[in-house]
DNA sequence: CTGTATCCCGTATGATACTG
DNA sequence: CAGTATCATACGGGATACAG
């Protein structure tokens, strides 16, 4: 983001309105361009993470304990009502999140072989972030599903 | 979930290790199960809105003020380095937004018409959740992107 | 047991053109 | 200005089979 353009933007916005808080977008601006919130941002990636099928499920199930593999899929299938996750899936979701030094993978070399995983001290601290959220969001929930009936109703 | 398959569960579980607290995972199972992990489950769809590409921008833009369909567009474009929205994802994700009772549209009938933009208290309260997140996500960046390098070396 | 490798599909996202 | 319609593409995610 050139900051001159973003200089230029602003002042249009101001001619036109001065409905927001000039200082505060502009701050925000620079957060985001301080990254470039590129794919490979850390922030969208978490978000990203936390959003998609699987991960938030894993964090939570992971922030009760360690488990090993084939316990984890049982524990996600049996928990979650609407579908099972594929070993596939499982496996690609537990690597990603290990990448981000989220998960720790404690193996033990024997036959036959016994992996188990468990949160980092890092997703520890994400998890308990997560809850939170979730956490409001579940408070939230009823004004949401009035909302959207209320914007159902009329569309 | 059935309760008893999941009785089951847990205690196949601890014959085999006690290497997590049952009696959390027990109670997140159930919080899980009260409302299915459906796809219409609104802690699912938040965490989903919140990673996908642009909701999580437009909620933090919008906690800035109030702006018109062209202006968002304009700031927005401005300050993502990566992409530009296109004019469709615009007006989908607000819509999205507004179903979930999160945004609000102002709407003055004239020639050409003007639509603005702004959150409701609830899109307050949840950019301000955000807002946190992202915060500890760019103090802990530097974590995860250690570990990442560390990954990849390795792999 | 713990993964990998393939194949396939649905949805999110994008580019472009058109309209009240 | 603020959309909608249409077509094209990328990626997440699932099913299945195979491997160390």
């Amino acid at each position: 983001m050139p900051s001159d353009a973003f200089d230029a933007l602003m002042t249009s916005l101001q001619r036109h309105h001065g409905a927001f808080d000039c200082e505060r977008l502009t701050s925000l601006a620079k957060d985001i361009a301080a990254n470039g919130h590129q794919r490979e941002d850390p922030v969208r990636e978490i978000m990203s993470r936390l959003g998609d099928r699987w991960s938030a499920l894993l964090l939570s199930v992971l922030s009760t304990g360690s488990f090993r593999h084939s316990a984890l899929r049982r524990v996600i299938c049996t928990i979650s009502a609407e579908k099972a996750i594929s070993q596939r899936m499982l496996t690609l979701r537990l690597r990603a999140l290990e990448r981000d030094g989220l998960v720790m993978r404690d193996i033990t070399d024997s036959v036959p072989p016994s992996v188990s995983y468990r949160l980092t001290p890092l997703g520890v601290a994400l998890s308990q972030r997560l809850a939170e959220m979730i956490c409001w969001i579940k408070e939230s929930e009823n004004t949401i599903i009035q909302a959207r009936r209320e914007f159902d109703r009329i569309a």
